[in-house]
Order: structure tokens, then C-alpha cells, then sequence
RNA sequence: GCUGCUGUAGCUCAGUGGUAGAGCACUCCCUUGGUAAGGGAGAGGUCGACAGUUCAAUCCUGUCCAGCAGCACCA
């Protein structure tokens, strides 16, 4: 059966080779160094393959044999076979469901059935607990490799169609690897534990259900998807359970609505009612950009919201990107009219829609005069408001809607400033992620798609143009082969926040495509009109997007330039209102937000209000602040109080409210 | 958009086939209290919308709208 050598030789982690029977397993040779390394095994690492302990090795390898003390094959392990056991307790209680796939992913697993009624809550218990009972059943875990027409035969006595098609997808002169947890079976490309009692039976939880497209595919069937969590102990579960609570505590449409920064309704879902506070945090980050771009060299422009379907049908949108347009139409012959219902009556209808990207509108600013070479690179920068039609079901708080505003940018210009550009925009963008508090950030490098237009020798330069400008600016990044657009490639950035989430903000497109469609050229040297390149680019992405981020990182304590309302004076006694109006009227003359608390409450309460406000200073006022002219300052989070001059607390805190960039 | 769940006072949530309740918030009164909720009284709801079943619907059924989770989407 096998044709190499009928010895081969394994070498183990601290060097050492051994010579052994070729087909043997780790399982033989866990049990040949010890018996109680034989109980602790749980799988092999064979030339960096995760390797189960009943698959023979047939070659000379390295080899290290795992035990739960290794953290990434324990964990993939235990995440694994809880997927097997999970199909296997939902077979058991319900015997005709089918099964399709199940695979580990972080922090734990899901499986994907196909089953008529919904599985509720309960159920889930039900399951869970089947669950410990075969895991305390501790049944074997043993593995088999079929032909392929065998396990096909298989599933269609089994009535397992899912499987089948899973098999199909297999390359033809691929064996099938077959598992059995106990008398259950299932079709899987392991490894997998030796034995169900290997799997910590207090540290998983069944966390949801939801539905989920088998392979992914929005054509067809909706199957149903139960998602577990599982690690080596129940101090990680829990530890992992509290995680998501505090994280829930972040939430920043939680926390919106209890700093009364926004609010969103039914009559306009996807877009935000901006409250003061909220405003304030909008305005002063816009304010912060506003003065980033200008030293970053751009050049302001505003464009309109409406626009007539001509500019969308020679821009392209209309044609890729309708479905994802507000479409207004405006009964045109009204002109004029002031009777409404005339206006009803429509004779003429005209289509705009309103705008879901500012690119085509930035060319249009672009077109009006004749440009020369020498206005390029030119960078026009818009904080322009867009409306995107996009799925019910993706819209999510602030970070996904369907009104917005970007922080947006096109810079025109030749194909040999790209590189230049491109290593200017990552610099500007990495300033402001670390004045903002984002210094870790990565980029994604996006590469041709497999639909593109351009010649070869195009896509060959303007992808090396970014790449060398990444590594003139010392970056590294990922690659993304594919994944451009199909017009060029791109740069996206990605933010990770304080609780491990990462989040896509900046964007760097290179566009050669738009400006032909639209006509845009500048004169070149030679004097001949030519076609410039066209960079779109955005650091924040969209402020709303970006004010959610700030909100969940912060987890609403804002630093303090970006605080809504930075300080409240709150008095002790009624004696002191006069002097809380004069300390808020130096405060504010120091360009500082500030109010006074003067109601008719115990100072207990007033520091719980603000605190629970996410207030980042609270100046208490009573008879000996008065007395003294003294303030006693009190930070968010801080227990302990400081009595200063006010003079003093002005100064200290005008500073602390400068943007970073004017510091 | 798809699957499932949810929609009751400003917020968080109970509840019932005979048109509703709590806590907090709000208003007023008492209290002037030194760092995370002082006391009392009061006001507040077309029970998401529209149909249907019923003598009677917030409750049952259907459709729609919105939200939540996941999937798909995010040229």
C-alpha cells in the first residue's frame, strides 16, 4: 500500500529524531514515550499540520504532540469536537433535521442546520444539556477515510443532501475523511479530540440562533445557525461572558441616548437626529478636520445633495449602483406653481437622485475652467452629505446608516504624483488616528480584481506606486489580493478600538476611470489636453461612523476637548448661584463648555447625575469656595476632590480643552 | 433584502380577551444638604400602524412599519 520507506523518522521538539514504522500515529507514539502522555494527548503538530492522533504519518516530519496545555490546538480542538457533539444532541432530539457544516470560529463555534420549525431559547437548553451527556459519556472519537462514492452512497441512505454537495466540491482523486463521535458520524476534514470527554463540559454556553445562507449565498436556502462559545475553563467562559457585558455597556446606542447625543426614529430609519451634545462632539471633530485638511494642503468645496440622473448615468451609478440610490423625482412643469393641487397633476417628471458619493460632483468642480498641469496635484475636500439606500438589515446605530457625511476627499493628478500622494495621505491620515488615540492602526493593500477594466502594464504601475509608498512611509500592511476596485486598487484602514473590536475608517482609491467617463483633463506640459488620475480618499470615513467608534472606545468618557459639556458647576448651597454664574462665565470666556447645576438638589445627587453623564469635571461650589474663590474640582471616575484657586482651574482646564492639533 | 426575535409612559421593564402597572426621569411642595440617588404629592400611555376574528382586542390572526441578532450587502 505504501510505496516509501518502511521506516521513517520523526524529530521532536527538543531535536532529538526517532526512527519509526511508516503509517505510525501520534497516538502510538504519545503511548510508546509514556502512558500518561497517551491520556493527556490530544493531537499532533506534523510539519506544522495540525494533525489528529489516529492519522498515520507516513513521511520523515517534525513532530510535537500536543496536550491541553497547548492553548491554540486545545482550544481549536475543544471548539471543534463541540461543534460535532452539538449536531450530534440535535440529530438525537430531533432525528430529521439535516446537517451541513459546522466550523470553530473565535471565541467558539456554529453549525448550520436545515430544519422547518425555529429553534427557540429553550431548545438551546435542551440541547446544551444532551450535550453534557455525551460529553460525559466520554464516547470515542474514531475516523475512517472513504472513497468518495461510498460516503455519496452514504448520505443519500441518510438522507444528508447538504452532505453530498459538500463531497461534490471535494477534488475528485481526493479520498473522503469521514469522524464518528460515539455511533454519530459526520463528514469532516478534522483532527478531532480522542475521546467526547476531552471536552470541558462546564466551560461552553450555546449563545443564539440566526439565520444564515447555505455557502454563504443569498439565493439560496436560509438555513438555521446556533452559535456556541467554549474554552479550556469556566473561569475563561466567564471571564469571556463578562467581556461581552461590559462591551454591551459601550454600546454606543446606549450610551447615545443616555448622554443625549442623538436619536434615531422610524419615520427616517438610518439617519440621525443629532441632540446638542452630540452636535457639539460632530461639530468639534469636524472643526479639528476642517484645520487638519487645510495644512494638509486641501482645498474646501461643498457640492449638491440632488442631482439629475445624467450625471449618475455618465458616472456609472446609475447602471452599478441604482439600487443603492435615494431616486427623487420632482414634477418639473410645477414650476411656478403654487396650487398643490396642480401640482399633483404631472405633466413633466424629472429624475435626480440624491447623491450617495461626491466623486462625480468633485469632477464636475473640476471641469469648470481649464486646468494645467501646474494646479496638480489638486486636493478638493468636502464634507459632504450622502444618502445610501442601503439593506434594512445592515443598518446598525450610527455606524451604518443611511444618511451621513464624509470627511472626502479627490485629489486629481498625474499618474507619477500617485506614489507621492499616496505616501502623503497615509503620514496625514496616521497624524490624525494618534491625535484622535488610534496609534495602532493597519492597512489593508486591495489588488486587482478578477473584473477589471485598464491594461496590465496600468494595474503593474499604479499597484506599485502604492506599494512604495507604504514602505516609504515605513507601514507595513496586509495583502488583498482581488479585492480592489475594478477600476484600481486601494487602501483601506483599519482601527482597533479599546476592547480588541477593529473597524475599516480611511480609504485610499486610485481612479483612472471615473475622469475618462466624466471628461475631465488638465493640460499637460506638451500642451495637450490629458486625462488625470483621480485619488479618492477619506480618513474618518464618515463622522457618524466614526462618533460611534469614539462613543464604544471611550466608553463615553470622552477626552476632554471633544466632552459635549466639559464642566458643570454644581452648588452645595443656593448662596453660591451667583458665584457658579460668574465661575461658568470665565470658564466660557475661556472657550470652554460649561453650565451650572444650581437646582435644588444634595450635591450627592448632582455628582451622580453628571457622573452617570460622562461629565468629565465637576466644579462643587459651597460657603467656603464662595468665601475663598476657590473651586473644588472633581474628576469623572475620580473619588478624590482638590480645592484650587479659580483662576488656577480656568487656565488648567483651557488648556486641557485645547484640540490637539493647537497644542 | 433573508431567517428568527421584539415593539406597553421620556428610559428600563411587568401585565391582562372586558381600553393598564412599577422603578427611574418629569412638575410642584418641604428640605440648603460637602462629592454616585433626602422626603412628600402630582401629572403622564390611540399598549408601533392598518385590517380581520369577537358582544368586546393592547392581548388572538394577517399585512405593513421600525428595532435587535446573525446572514447577505458595504461598486
Amino acid at each position: 500500500m505504501h510505496d516509501g520507506p518502511s521506516q521513517i523518522s520523526l524529530t521532536f521538539p527538543d531535536g532529538n529524531a526517532r526512527q519509526y514504522a511508516t503509517g505510525i500515529t501520534p497516538a502510538d507514539i504519545a503511548a510508546d514515550i509514556s502512558t500518561s502522555l497517551a491520556k493527556k494527548a490530544i493531537s499532533a503538530d506534523v510539519n506544522g499540520t495540525h494533525w489528529d492522533l489516529q492519522w498515520p504519518i507516513t513521511e520523515d516530519a517534525q513532530i510535537a504532540i500536543n496536550t491541553m496545555k497547548d492553548d491554540a490546538p486545545a482550544l481549536e480542538l475543544i471548539r471543534h469536537d463541540l461543534a460535532h457533539i452539538m449536531a450530534r444532541a440535535v440529530q438525537e432530539i430531533w432525528p430529521e433535521v439535516k446537517v451541513t457544516i459546522g466550523p470553530v470560529i473565535d471565541n467558539g463555534w456554529y453549525y448550520d442546520f436545515d430544519r422547518e420549525e425555529p429553534f427557540t431559547p429553550e431548545d438551546l437548553g435542551r440541547i446544551e444539556a444532551r450535550m453534557k451527556q455525551i460529553i460525559a459519556a466520554r464516547d470515542p472519537v474514531r475516523t475512517e477515510l472513504w472513497p468518495r462514492e461510498k460516503a455519496i452512497e452514504h448520505y443519500r441512505g441518510t438522507h444528508e443532501p447538504y452532505k453530498i454537495e459538500l463531497i461534490d466540491a471535494i477534488p475528485e482523486d481526493q479520498p473522503v475523511r469521514m469522524y464518528w463521535h460515539g455511533d454519530w458520524q459526520d463528514l469532516c476534514r478534522g483532527p478531532h479530540l480522542q475521546h467526547t470527554g476531552q471536552v470541558p463540559a462546564d466551560a461552553f454556553k450555546l449563545m443564539s440562533v440566526a439565520g444564515a445562507y447555505w455557502r454563504g449565498d443569498s439565493a439560496r436556502q436560509m438555513l438555521q445557525r446556533i452559535y456556541g462559545v467554549a474554552f479550556k475553563t469556566r473561569d475563561d467562559l466567564k471571564k469571556y461572558l463578562h467581556m461581552l457585558e461590559e462591551a454591551a455597556k459601550r454600546d454606543h446606542r446606549k450610551l447615545g441616548r443616555e448622554m443625549d447625543l442623538f436619536h434615531m426614529q422610524e419615520e427616517a430609519p438610518g439617519q440621525v437626529f443629532w441632540h446638542p451634545n452630540g452636535w457639539s462632539i460632530y461639530t468639534t471633530l469636524q472643526g479639528y478636520m476642517r484645520r487638519k485638511q487645510r495644512a494638509g494642503g486641501y482645498a474646501e468645496i461643498n457640492t449638491p445633495q440632488v442631482v439629475d440622473r445624467k450625471l449618475w448615468e455618465a458616472s456609472g451609478h446609475w447602471d452599478k449602483y441604482q439600487h443603492h440610490m435615494f431616486i427623487v423625482e420632482v414634477d418639473e412643469s410645477r414650476d411656478g406653481e403654487t396650487d398643490d393641487a396642480a401640482v399633483r397633476d404631472k405633466a413633466q417628471t424629472r429624475i435626480n437622485a440624491l447623491k450617495p458619493m461626491n466623486c462625480p460632483c468633485h469632477v464636475q468642480v473640476f471641469n469648470q475652467g481649464l486646468k494645467s498641469y501646474r494646479d496638480l496635484p489638486l486636493r478638493l475636500a468636502e464634507f459632504g452629505s450622502c444618502a445610501r439606500f442601503e439593506p434594512s438589515g445592515a443598518l446598525h446605530g450610527i455606524m451604518r446608516v443611511r444618511g451621513f457625511t464624509q470627511d472626502d476627499a479627490h485629489i486629481f493628478c498625474t499618474e507619477d504624483q500617485i506614489q507621492e500622494e499616496c505616501a502623503r495621505f497615509i503620514d496625514f491620515t496616521a497624524d490624525i488616528y494618534r491625535e484622535l488615540g488610534f496609534p495602532d492602526f493597519e492597512i489593508k493593500f486591495a489588488t486587482r480584481p478578477e473584473k477589471r477594466v485598464g491594461s496590465e502594464a496600468s494595474w503593474d504601475y499604479v499597484e506599485g506606486a502604492l506599494e512604495n509608498a507604504i514602505k516609504a512611509v515605513g507601514r507595513d500592511y496586509t495583502l488583498e489580493p482581488g479585492d480592489g476596485a475594478f477600476y484600481g486598487p486601494k487602501l483601506d484602514f483599519y482601527l482597533t478600538d479599546a476592547i480588541g473590536r477593529v473597524w475599516q475608517c480611511g480609504t485610499f482609491q486610485v481612479d483612472p476611470n471615473l475622469p475618462e467617463r466624466l471628461g475631465a483633463t488638465y493640460i499637460a506640459p506638451n500642451g495637450e489636453k490629458t486625462r488625470p488620475f483621480m485619488l479618492h480618499r477619506a480618513t474618518l470615513g464618515s463622522f457618524e461612523r466614526f462618533i460611534g467608534i469614539l462613543i464604544e472606545e471611550h466608553a463615553g468618557k470622552l477626552p476632554f476637548w471633544l466632552a459635549p459639556r466639559q464642566v458643570v458647576v454644581a452648588t452645595i448651597v443656593s448662596e453660591a448661584d451667583d458665584y457658579a454664574a460668574e465661575v461658568v462665565a470665565a470658564l466660557r470666556a475661556a472657550g470652554i463648555r460649561a453650565e451650572t447645576d444650581t437646582r435644588n438638589e444634595k450635591i450627592n445627587y448632582k455628582v451622580r447625575e453628571h457622573s452617570v453623564a460622562k461629565v468629565p469635571v465637576i466644579l462643587a461650589l459651597g460657603h467656603r469656595e464662595v468665601e475663598d474663590r476657590t473651586v473644588t474640582l472633581r474628576r469623572l471616575g475620580e473619588k478624590q476632590t482638590r480645592v484650587e484657586p479659580l483662576a488656577e482651574t480656568v487656565a488648567a482646564l483651557a488648556t486641557e480643552a485645547t484640540p490637539p492639533d493647537q497644542r
